[in-house]
DNA sequence: CCACATAATTGACATTCTCAATGGAATCGG
DNA sequence: CCGATTCCATTGAGAATGTCAATTATGTGG
C-alpha cells in the first residue's frame, strides 16, 4: 500500500509532492486528519468492551466526583443535548451510569458512574492509553506535554 | 448563553472543576473539541460560498500542480474513496473541478480546478484564514508554529 | 401570579462514516 | 500471451453523527 500501482509519477504520494498546496501548513486540517486517526484508533481499542470514544467520553466524566447534568456533558462535549440523551440511554442501559435528580434543580438529570460503570471504565481506559501511547510514539515526553498545552488553549479559549 | 442559570455550584462549569477528570490531559479528547470547534468556524467561514470544510479541501488540493488522483485525495483527507465521488460530483456539476483521465493508469481521475474554482477557492481561502486567525487569536506566532509541527507529526506519521 | 429562560426529551432531517460489491484497467507470474 | 490478482472509481446500504424545532417540566425575575 506504501507504493501505488499509480505509475507515472514514480509512487511518489501527494502528500510527499505537496509543495504548494494551500493545505500544507493548515492548522485545521491538520487537526482533523489528526483527530481522524486518533478516532479511528480510540474506536478500535474500545471496540472489545462494547464502548465507542462518545460513549467512553460520557463514561470518563460519570466517574469521579464532577457530577456533571447532562447539559454540562453537552457542553463540555460539544454535543447537541439531543445527542447526550441517547448516550446515557444506552449507558444507562447497560447499567454503567445512572441519572440521579439534582436536588438543587428538579429540571437537571446527574450523570455518575455505577460500580460496575467504574469498572469497565479502569479497564477501557487502559486500553485507550496504550493505543494512544502508540498513536504518540513519534513524540517525545516534552512534545506531548507541549502538544497538550496548546491544544487546550485551542479546545477552552477563554 | 457564557453564563448558565445552572444554579447550585453557582455558575462553577465541569470545565472549571475538573478535577480528576481523565480526559484533562488526554490529547484525543483536545483534538476531537479543538477540531469540533475548527469545523464549525470553518463551515461557517464557507457558507457564503456554497462549500463546506470538506469540499473546500478537495478543491483546495485540486488547484495548483499536484494533480491528485481521486484515490489520493481519499487517503490525504483520510475519507472512504466513495466519499470521494459525491464530493467531486458535487464541485464538478459547480464547475469548480473537472475530472481528467490520467494518461499513465486509465483507472484513474485526476482532479483538476477550472479557472472558476481556482477563483472560488481564493476567495474561500481568504474567509478561511480569516476565521482561523481570529479562532487561534489565543496562540502567538511562535505557539502556532509548534502545534502545526507537532500536529504534522501526529496527522502525518512516518 | 405572570412572563420568560432553561433542562431534558422526542422527532425529523442532513451529513458523515464504514463496508460490501461491481466493472474496467493494470500488474505479476508463468 | 494468459490467468490470477490487485487496484481505481463507482454504487448502494446501513450505522453513526450533526443540527434543528417543538414539547414538557421546572426555575427565575418582575
Amino acid at each position: 500500500m506504501a507504493s501505488p500501482a499509480g505509475g507515472a509519477r514514480g509512487g511518489v504520494s501527494v502528500a510527499q509532492r505537496r509543495g504548494g498546496s494551500p493545505l500544507d501548513d493548515d492548522v485545521s486540517f491538520l487537526l482533523a486528519r489528526a483527530n481522524a486517526l486518533s478516532l479511528a484508533a480510540g474506536n478500535a481499542a474500545l471496540a472489545d468492551y462494547g464502548l465507542r470514544v462518545r460513549s467512553y467520553s460520557v463514561l470518563a466524566l460519570a466517574v469521579g466526583d464532577a457530577r456533571p447534568s447532562q447539559r454540562e456533558l453537552a457542553e463540555f462535549l460539544r454535543l447537541d443535548p439531543s445527542q447526550v440523551v441517547a448516550l446515557v440511554d444506552e449507558l444507562q442501559r447497560r447499567g454503567l451510569v445512572r441519572r440521579e435528580a439534582d436536588p438543587a434543580d428538579r429540571r437537571a438529570n446527574v450523570v455518575v458512574a455505577t460500580t460496575e460503570g467504574e469498572a469497565c471504565f479502569a479497564e477501557a481506559r487502559l486500553a485507550v492509553r496504550a493505543a494512544e501511547r502508540e498513536l504518540h510514539a513519534e513524540l517525545s515526553d516534552d512534545d506531548h506535554a507541549r502538544l497538550s498545552e496548546l491544544l487546550q488553549r485551542l479546545a477552552f479559549p477563554s
